[in-house]
DNA sequence: AAAAACATTGGTCTGAAGGACAATACAGGT
DNA sequence: ACCTGTATTGTCCTTCAGACCAATGTTTTT
């Protein structure tokens, strides 16, 4: 796993040069040399006056490099920024100036697939949603509406990523008649296969 | 660093076990024998119906043990339930079934600091917490860390729907080799097959 | 009552999916 | 140099999904 760090300061900062003296430092993003497939850490160092910069550069980058992971390090850290940052897909947000320590435990972290962000921002971000968090009641997809009470069931069940035969043992009925009811699902959603019908079904779309 | 398993099922799950042989597992939450400076990982075996018991387990575990970070595994996991678990202090939570390599990675992860939740919650938090209107990074699953390059490039095609010989054509590999990814892919997630991968890449855990 | 929609089941057939055996080449680390 | 992990491709085989050909009985609507 690569490092690239992004930060006007020529030789970037005592502190990620310790945690990776082999990383890469450069003042602006590089154009994309074909290394799509390899995961790749940016570092992004923020400066107070370059909001725009970061929205720029970060959807640069995931344009470019789609298994990226990005870091945003802020000289002035402040959790609406970071909550901007991290609403972009940002997966940590810290101090510029965080010892070398935290920034190697903050690469581990994000490259085994977690978050890293100050405790009270996280306690920020749990508070404000937990109020709200009353409020989803479980919306039926509205494709569900379309099919009969029987297909609805047949449907719900194949979209778990049950088989045809589990279908028809907790239903009660033959194999065939489930296939005869799936089909009729996928004619009136305009689903290709059970896969799609699942897609369709779970996401909300 | 400690790991102790609590759940009503004796011996625990499977894929706990895997991932961690060595561990204690326990159907309640012992007094506390002085290891007040070690950091312990208790795990918390959540069943829908023990709200209250998981509340006071949390704060047991928290009053006796200062360093200890605590998981949730949840048999149906919901993200009130999720924020409500974070917001007691919680750093992971996840489905009771993740396999032996999503554990692992998720003790990594928080053992380093860091946060642990599926993209879904991750992404509901920081939606409802940003004044910012959302523009929808693609959160790429926990999943994807335990795939090489090449099955993450596979698999995330394969959960859109595409079937093998498509994904070989776009890239330009043999439907051959699509398969061998993967199957390789559903070994490692412990995925029964790509609707099941679908799910696990679309959808929360 | 007649018509339409729904629920159920049958058989056949094609193609896709995925496992069970492989083998080869290449990169990186010990 | 050797071993491990990754990427690639091969053949054979079994199972499953879904389309297409039906039919029959029940329920609801017109």
């Amino acid at each position: 796993m690569q490092d690239i760090f992004i930060s006007p300061l020529s030789g970037g900062l005592a502190g990620w040069v310790e945690a990776f003296p082999h990383a890469k430092i450069a003042d602006i993003l590089k154009p994309n040399k074909s290394h799509a497939s390899e995961t790749i850490v940016f570092w992004l160092h923020m400066n107070a006056d370059r909001q725009e910069w970061l929205t720029k550069t970060i959807k640069q980058i995931q344009q470019q490099y789609t298994q990226a992971k990005i870091v945003v390090l802020a000289n002035s850290p402040n959790q609406a920024e970071a909550l901007y940052a991290m609403s972009l897909g940002v997966v940590a947000y810290s101090h510029a100036y965080s010892p070398a320590q935290v920034l190697r435990e903050m690469k581990t972290v994000i490259s085994h697939g977690g978050v890293w962000m100050g405790p009270d921002l996280l306690k920020r971000l749990i508070e404000v949603s937990s109020t709200l968090a009353g409020n989803q009641a479980e919306q039926v997809s509205q494709h569900l509406s379309l099919l009969t009470n029987r297909e609805k069931q047949v449907a719900i069940e194949a979209a778990k990523g049950l088989s045809n035969k589990e279908i028809a043992r907790i239903l009660d009925i033959t194999e065939r008649t489930v296939k005869a009811h799936l089909s009729a699902s996928f004619e009136r959603l305009g689903a290709k296969d059970r896969l799609h019908l699942a897609l369709m079904l779970n996401n909300k779309s």
